[in-house]
DNA sequence: TACTGATCATTC
DNA sequence: GAATGATCAGTA
């Protein structure tokens, strides 16, 4: 992060993980009103109508490739980067959008190629402030995590998504619902409930239905907080 | 009040 | 339309 200047800020593209964790970690405590400014960006309202608002103000100033591709933040680099909103007891207040569903092409898929491995392979984690209470520009950003899901953790994220996956690929999508899987869950994702992509039905028969996400649950992400922030109740 | 299902903005 | 960034909001 830069000092106070009058320049417009363009941030590059970190070479290396130590590059990117040693800019994020320049931006802990920051005001997202401090970044927004620094980038000169408005600061929306609030979030209603801007859901994406502070994770695109952190690809920016992280230097992340913007858009919409399916890859991760710092192709480069592999990591992904992730925000992670905290009430104010510093639990996360919602759960962690990881990606699309494929409900279709899934032959000879294995969890070693899924694509939710790989974005979950390497994340920073960007915890901020998100107390409703808090004007969005006052809310702060916390101090970042590089991370990576330990063999345990991997595993009961792999039970989650083969059991989601052979669900998917039976025609089963009347079933799956957000009720599913322990750490990591199947829910829509979508512009509206009319929404409709293509998927198939229990007969093996191409059908439309409502496109949908892989979700981490609040239970994983504040597990992880705990884990990794507070060294006496890990 | 936690959780699930619904929704918003934008890019490709 | 499908992917990204997520939060909203009704209800169990």
């Amino acid at each position: 992060m830069p000092e106070s200047h009058r320049e417009p800020w363009l941030p590059s593209p970190p070479l290396s993980e130590s590059e990117l964790l040693a800019q994020a970690r320049r931006l802990a405590g920051l005001r997202l009103g401090e970044l927004a400014r620094l980038l000169e960006q408005p600061v929306p309202r609030d979030l209603r109508s801007a859901k994406g608002w502070v994770g695109q103000l952190l690809e920016t100033a992280l230097g992340a490739s913007a858009g919409a591709r399916p890859e991760p933040d710092f192709r480069h680099i592999g990591v992904e980067l992730k925000t992670l909103p905290l009430n104010a007891r510093g639990e996360p207040r919602e759960s962690t959008y990881v990606c699309t569903v494929p409900l279709t092409g899934n032959t000879g898929l294995h969890w070693e190629t899924a694509w939710v491995r790989r974005k979950l392979a390497r994340v920073l984690w960007m915890p901020v402030e998100a107390e409703p209470s808090i004007p969005l520009g006052e809310r702060r950003l916390g101090m970042p995590l590089l991370w990576s899901p330990e063999p345990a953790e991997e595993a009961i994220l792999r039970q989650d998504w083969e059991e989601l996956m052979e669900m998917v690929v039976t025609g089963r999508l009347d079933e799956l619902s957000a009720r599913h899987g322990t750490w990591l869950q199947i829910r829509p994702k979508a512009a509206n409930a009319r929404a409709r992509c293509h998927g198939y039905d229990a007969e093996g028969r191409l059908t439309e239905t409502l496109p949908r996400g892989f979700y981490l649950r609040t239970a994983f992400t504040r597990r992880l907080l705990i884990r990794h922030y507070r060294r006496n109740a890990g």
